[in-house]
DNA sequence: TAAATTTTTGAACTGAGGTTCAATTTTCAG
DNA sequence: CTGAAAATTGAACCTCAGTTCAAAAATTTA
């Protein structure tokens, strides 16, 4: 959206020095980080821009000269987070059986939901985007969830997983990785990478044979 | 807090007759209702009383009949959901091995999900409720959530389970469950009996020994 | 250092939505 | 049928939070 409408800023199309503008695009960054640690917490809509402003010691008009409005910064959340979680679907179709597919996605995607936070825009409320933004939100995680679906299904069609129904068990892997979002703390005891490893364990080996 | 606080109805103790109550009672279940269900998709900050009470084709004033605020409502939804939920345990105790009492527990969950959806208020943001009913929830939250693992501990222990980590094994399990209320819907192909069943069978099939 | 540009700020505007309340309509009880 | 109680309404209030904007502060560039 910033980049693309056409009169925005047609004058001058590069004024801006390589030094700005990496400082710019890093600061957007944090200013996304702390609008995902709040939205995760507290939801979009009991979210203030003054939530995400106190975090970075500033103002939250301040905000206003990264994104045009709240709205964006959701909408960007949700950007990053399919991006990575898209990214993780296309290496893990290069394992050899299914139950490793299965066991590399939901390790990588729990891990993009620890490390960097930024996975938990699956687990956002998507209403509060607005109708085109929406449309394209769940168009990519409906691609997201029919690869896992894709997966599982091969799974059973090789005999390697026992005859589920392929939609109910994504909606389980997803329900248990998408809710990390909700108690999941950098601070507490609980390694990232254990979670992963446990997670894949326990849900993958639901779907095995005997 | 309706009926606790000592000074709001002390002078007329049952005025009200029994018709008149019991109405009134329905009509607090319909409000509830319309409120689950608002809140469980747009969340508790993103619903206006105005979405509630459409729904029940009524002005939103209307309301302040039956709750003395909105956040009466969220905690009345938290508070019969617990309920619900706190009660399946006792039944799932009585169950002979570990993995029946998980699996009772899995699809008696899952039911209050669909069937009444007034599970749902586990997924409910909590921190919405004012500091004394965000305890009060949490409180009785913990004790589900600890029940659970207690399961899980000790069938580890009997070597009924692998070795997993009770807490982590049991977010997985709350996670898949309470992410239904994303994604429910009583008009979609999915019946509530098959979906109870079906992540009964994946979650506890994967705590299982070989 | 000085001009230009970027970033931040404070004040003010605005609309949405939770809440109050007196008045009206509906329902109940005898 | 009639008075009382309950339920609902519409208007108004008020706070909060998203947004705008011109001015100030900080930073970059030459």
């Amino acid at each position: 959206m910033a980049g693309t409408a056409p009169g925005t800023r047609s004058r001058a199309p590069a004024r801006r020095s390589a030094h700005v503008r990496a400082k710019r695009q890093r600061r957007r960054v944090e200013i996304l980080h702390a609008a995902l640690r709040a939205f995760r917490t507290g939801g979009y809509h009991g979210t203030t821009l003054d939530d995400i402003a106190q975090q970075l010691g500033v103002r939250k008009t301040a905000l206003y000269h990264y994104f045009p409005d709240k709205e964006a910064m959701l909408y960007a959340c949700h950007r990053e987070g399919l991006e990575e979680v898209a990214g993780i679907m296309t290496a893990a179709r290069r394992r050899p059986t299914y139950a490793e597919q299965l066991t590399h996605a939901i390790r990588e995607h729990v891990r993009v939901m620890t490390d960097t936070l930024e996975g938990s825009s699956l687990a956002f409320e998507v209403w509060a985007l607005s109708p085109r933004h929406q449309a394209e939100v769940i168009a990519a995680r409906d691609r997201y969830e029919q690869a896992l679906r894709d997966i599982v299904r091969r799974g059973v069609a090789a005999g390697e997983f026992r005859a589920v129904d392929p939609k109910l068990a994504v909606f389980a892997m997803l329900g248990a990785i998408n809710w990390v979002a909700r108690w999941y703390s950098a601070d507490g005891s609980i390694r990232p990478q254990i979670l992963g490893a446990h997670f894949a364990d326990h849900l993958v080996r639901g779907l095995l044979v005997l």
